[in-house]
DNA sequence: TGTACATCAGTGAACGCGCGTTCACTGATGTAC
DNA sequence: TGTACATCAGTGAACGCGCGTTCACTGATGTAC
């Protein structure tokens, strides 16, 4: 049973990180500022102290939601029909989210806030958008001949993906995924997010005229290249 | 002739620049401050509004720079040899340049500066460095047979770079460049660019050991996609 | 059930910092006759 | 070639702003006896 004062703690706690999301949504993450925040919420600056350590912890507390989110969001949107079609709305779902939240889009896949290093505990909830492609992948290539991939020159970080697949969906990622396979995921996965961020930075403007339907051809080539049906 | 006023306005401008420049690389784009660029060239700080209209001026003429040395560093790093090789050579390069240049690279395809916008002339300094890769590619398709492509389903804005690539090169873009084409070598540029980004800014960690092996890889997939020899 | 003490939330003032930008000014450089 | 005036670079002070963080404090909430 927790006391009027510990209820207090987590509601206060709450509102300082939803008043922060705000804040960010507005200005953007190297603007955020625990003033601000402290203002809107209607409290003396020094106040927020008491609950967050610092700006910083402040902002690595926004960037675990934010992945949470978005992770969220890219499960919902999951229609759970066919490989392909799964891939293709997921991949959608990436680019409108980050068209609803560009300031939270930059916050997670910009470049970093200067000053402000990321503690190693925000590398895990990165990992649950990235899972939800990477469950496609490998419920797509469940039934696949293993050993149909060319040699690959390279090698990449396939136990690491295995471990954290097991850890998360308890169980075994198909036998199929060779390296070549994860080699393809990862080029795949930095595609889809590198076509975001050229959209959202500004650096399609005067060469693509239709994004939509460019973003839907990349994605549609990418899900031929990891052998979707 | 120049008078020895105008020569000292010259120099004087370029001491500013190469200041900010010194500046952004030390602290990133987000902090870079005119009083700071004014305390390094040691003069007071609202001296500099003789020759820079406002922070955003300066930020204007840095990116204008980095293009340039960006552009510059490509096309230096061309070998001029079969067009794969030429390629892998300037992608190779893309990458390097970011890791010798991060602040400078954040600044230009990374997030965008708060309460900055680039006006519309930081346009065309930013198409040189995707020339160079543009120029490989039709030239290594030249000689390829018209309309070999499979049907596109989506058309970009193939006039748009045909006609710069006359205006820039002098001659038309060799035949063969059709919209598919166009597409794939879009799809290459942003892929390169998210891969490299993807790096900078923290996101291959954990996920990719080599990222120097990962990053050959695909660069030579995108080759092999643009039918490089 | 009531009292004495400990815990904790929030206050208000302060420190020390940096920023962009404006403006009236001095003094040096350039130009027209 | 020399003088009178115009142009322009740089000064120094100021305006008004915002920030993160610390610290001694009041007063309310919780706990142990």
């Amino acid at each position: 049973m927790p006391t009027a004062r510990e209820n207090a703690r987590t509601e206060t706690t709450a509102d300082i990180v939803s008043a922060g999301r705000r804040h960010l949504a507005d200005v953007g993450p190297a603007a955020l500022s625990l003033r601000a925040v402290a203002r809107e919420i209607g409290v003396v600056s020094s106040a927020v102290y008491r609950y967050v350590a610092s700006r910083d912890d402040l902002l690595t507390l926004l960037i675990v939601q934010c992945y949470d989110e978005l992770g969220a969001a890219l499960e919902n949107a999951d229609p759970q029909t066919s490989p392909r079609e799964r891939w293709m709305e997921v991949c959608r779902e990436i680019r409108r989210w980050a068209e609803r939240h560009p300031h939270e889009y930059a916050l997670l896949y910009g470049s970093p806030v200067p000053g402000y290093v990321a503690p190693t505990l925000t590398i895990e909830p990165a990992t649950r958008p990235t899972l939800v492609l990477i469950r496609i992948v490998a419920e797509g290539n469940k039934d696949r001949a293993a050993g149909s991939s060319p040699e690959s020159t390279y090698t990449p970080a396939r136990t690491a993906i295995t471990e954290l697949y097991r850890e998360k969906f308890g169980e075994d990622i198909g036998g199929a995924i060779d390296d070549d396979l994860v080699r393809r995921t990862l080029t795949a996965w930095t595609t889809v997010f590198g076509v975001v961020s050229f959209e959202r930075f500004g650096h399609l403007v005067g060469s693509v005229d239709d994004v939509e339907a460019f973003y839907d051809d990349v994605v549609s080539g990418l899900a031929d290249t990891l052998e979707l049906q």
